[in-house]
DNA sequence: GAGAGATTTGCATACTTTTACAGAAAATAG
DNA sequence: CTATTTTCTGTAAAAGTATGCAAATCTCTC
């Protein structure tokens, strides 16, 4: 394993003109510049990242933490940022809260601050205020999506506006009786948007005049297919007293709704309609109308916004900017049947 | 920030006692020891990762390489690998190689051997000879998944017998027009597993004395619904020369299979039969026989050798083990129809 | 009570790199 | 041709921790 001072020992300069030629940002004649290129080359000398941060205290290392990665949004949007990252000369370290409760505490107070990491980019991740200041304390830039985290910089879509913008389009299509499909409160590791599209989905309801049915909202605890189904079969098992139409909180929740509907002879749109969240590449394939809110670009956003901010630390910026999002009408929505 | 040097001074010990207090290996009364122990929480002290690499060489981090992260068979394998890293107290630093092809080479040259890891688990990607031997000259374990790397320790299933284990259960069944749905050839990046289940499926049919048709085998790109689904659509296209049974490589291909058939108006498992590959959660939900791989399993068989590597650096092992498969029976699969 | 061993601490060094400082050489200005 | 600036290089001092070695204290055993 050679290091700098082999390469400068062969060289015939010092370390400190290795340590310049090499990193290029500053004075060093063209011609030693690219002698110790060659014997770095030759040698297969790599700088000790250790070193390096030892004594400038940058890492060029980003902790991503989020709480799950086997599950698409998140492995999604970690596809997404890693990108964005690697682009700028930045390695990720991965923190995966679904990895053990006790665990959990260890990344905050060990593993992050250890000055392992430049930067945390936290991903619908709950965080108290402890774990917070840990963080902040040793002075590390933080980042988060779709969470509430005081202080930190956080991109999000509008859940609530999520939750009117679908229930709206399907009362717009004369539905009166709606059920949704949610995501009941996960662990403490995650924030969820559960209760809050829920609401979102109740007040629009009340503001059509319509008493929404309690029976009518049924919580999963995971977003899937088969959670989906489920709870389709269930909602729409009495054909007497069925809903028209169904929102679900993520397309995968949908395309589970759509399956089960099928299962049951019922036609989609005409019997019943569907929309998602999401815009997931099933949905496309599904056609199943859907709330479009663009995970990569959220992730991109992420990542770029990190960057940005490790350059100039004591930028002044909005806490929260909000993700746009659009609906996209497919062949899963369509006029309310006439009452029966 | 507070150093190792102020926890010292404050719990009036050298820096020594405090060094081996915290770290707990080596004889320290139990009094300083708490008092040590009471100071560093007092002061929020944590030592500094690139300190303690530079003079131990250890960084308590493990490199993963995937090609994607986006996919369902890497983000499982990386939970599983990454809960067994992480109970064992290393952090995982991830290597995304869908990030860009000039990524790729700088995280085998720069990243990988920079001291950032103390070992790497690569899964599923090809690795030229230069890579290796840039790993294994800076004295870093190495394990694989899937791939075929010179040298390394290798886990995979025997995807010969993937491919024959499935060709056959439909062959037993008296399927006599089976057709194939694989993966094309992949980037650089990926060790794919193309070729291989189809030399197996061709090799089958041939020992039972069929000619395989080239029409019947369809690469598609990518394990996806919409791949699988349209892929069968077109071998189902003409109902009198249409095969009886499609093995599909994947299960979510399979899935694919299975929507298109039922589109088509056919009968599963009456007139088409299915088997994919993967034991996938959505082929249990869609009552597909599969051939089941374990992909956590092998996700923490994979950690564990790594780890198990870690302990003892030389010991000597058989380069390649073999993970179990099992055909698991659904209702995807029957006997052929009588012949029309 | 003395010697042997076990336990407890501190001193000093090493790990590898970057960079402030300073000095030398070369280029430019007047 | 001197004075000034620019370019180039080396010396030495960090950065924060772990650990070999030695010294000191304590605990037994006979």
């Amino acid at each position: 394993m050679a290091g700098i001072v082999d390469v400068a020992r062969e060289a015939g300069v010092s370390t400190a003109t290795v340590s310049r030629a090499l990193s290029g940002k500053d004075y060093v004649s063209i011609e030693t510049k690219e002698l110790v290129q060659s014997v770095a080359d030759r040698l297969g000398y790599v700088p000790s990242a250790s070193a390096y941060t030892l004594v400038t205290g940058r890492t060029k290392n980003i902790g991503v933490v989020v709480p799950y990665v086997d599950r698409w949004f998140f492995s999604t949007v970690l596809e997404a940022i890693d990108r964005e990252l690697v682009k700028a000369g930045y390695d990720v370290t991965l923190y995966n809260l679904s990895s053990g409760d006790d665990h959990r505490k260890s990344i905050f107070t060990k593993s992050l601050p250890r000055k392992r990491v430049d930067a945390v980019i936290c991903v619908s991740v709950k965080m108290s205020e402890e774990e917070i200041s840990a963080l902040t304390q040793v002075n590390k830039p933080l980042v988060s999506l779709g969470g509430l985290i005081k202080g930190a910089k956080t991109i999000r879509i509008n859940d609530t506006a999520a939750g009117a913008l679908a229930t709206n389009h399907l009362l717009s299509m004369g539905h009166t009786r709606i059920a949704m499909i949610g995501q009941s409160e996960p662990s403490d590791n995650f924030y969820g948007v559960f209760d809050v599209r829920k609401v979102a989905y109740e007040a629009a309801l009340k503001d059509a005049g319509i008493e929404p049915r309690p029976g009518w909202y049924r919580a999963v605890p995971r977003y899937a297919i088969s959670e989906g189904y489920a709870a389709a079969k269930n909602l729409l098992g009495d054909p007497h007293n069925s809903p028209t139409a169904i929102f679900a909180s993520s397309d995968e929740l949908a395309v589970g709704v759509l399956l089960a509907a099928k299962d049951l002879g019922l036609n989609v749109p005409a019997d019943l309609s569907i929309v998602g969240v999401d815009n997931h590449e099933l949905a496309d394939f599904f056609g199943i109308t859907t709330i479009n809110q663009n995970v990569v670009g959220q992730g991109e956003l992420l990542a770029k916004t990190m960057l940005d901010l490790l350059d100039n630390p004591d930028q002044v910026v909005p806490e929260i900017t909000e993700w746009p999002i659009e609906l996209i009408v497919r062949s899963s929505t369509a006029r309310a049947p006439s009452q029966s």
